[in-house]
DNA sequence: GTCATAATCAGACTTATTCTAAATGACGAA
DNA sequence: TTCGTCATTTAGAATAAGTCTGATTATGAC
């Protein structure tokens, strides 16, 4: 009794999607596709999700949790206008890891980088 | 009309703090001193500060946003025992950001940078 | 089929933050 | 000083994301 239907449900959207979808995102999905499931179902699914290692969420400052079912190291770029989320591949380097473990005593997990900026579509439009 | 005893009020607890604190820890320490000050108006004198850049608005995953006074370019790092914010002033080095620009084909605004792992008091505990 | 257990559901609740509408206060003009 | 204006403050209501609850519905081992 593990990835049940709805799990499996949520899990696709987030799959096929490409934008990281926040939990209304998904919900809004699985409505028009004409799956009835509720909110609770929704985020216990997510949880579930995330527990299982099979999606990743983001917290990029904004309000809403977005989902990523990318699970390779990477990290994330917002656009300041439109509001698009893109991956961020650019890995950073060790030496990096290294100076912030002297630096701040801590030992170092994770290191998370939330880049921001005008996407090239943004660009060009004035 | 600017600098109201308010928001004045406001910043000088931040300033005097050394841990980011939230708009609570905030009302709190005003609360404590014996001014008393709404809800209201300590997110609007935040809300104000951060405009004027005097101060900085933190979110880090966490719920609640924190507060930073120290405006110099700097990142945190966050202990995922205790929950302390450090400061983590260990520069992102030029090529990285020159690498984001090149990858993502964005104009690269900012770049936000939160690590997390175990502080040095927690290192020591079991 | 029975029973135990796990998952789903609708809706109530919590928490951080924003909004609203009324009261207050500062300032300049008359 | 007295007014009028306009920014600020205030208490409390409203919003929004996420969590919790208790009842209901699978599931599947026996
Ligand atoms: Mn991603
Ligand atoms: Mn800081
Ligand atoms: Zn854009
Ligand atoms: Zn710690």
């Amino acid at each position: 009794m593990k990835l049940t239907p709805q799990r499996k449900a949520v899990f696709d959207v987030i799959l096929a999607s490409r934008d990281h979808p926040t939990a209304a995102d998904i919900m809004e999905h699985l409505r028009n596709s004409g799956q009835r499931v509720s909110y609770a179902t929704v985020y216990n699914s997510l949880k579930y999700l995330t527990n299982a290692q099979l999606i990743r969420e983001l917290k990029i400052g904004e309000s809403a949790s977005r989902y990523d079912a990318r699970m390779e190291a990477h990290h994330h770029i917002v656009c300041e206008k439109c509001g698009r989320v893109d991956e961020l591949l650019t890995p950073l380097p060790n030496e990096y890891w290294q100076a912030v473990t002297k630096d701040t005593g801590y030992d170092v997990h994770d290191i998370d980088i939330v880049a921001r900026g005008l996407c090239p579509d943004c660009r060009r439009q004035p």
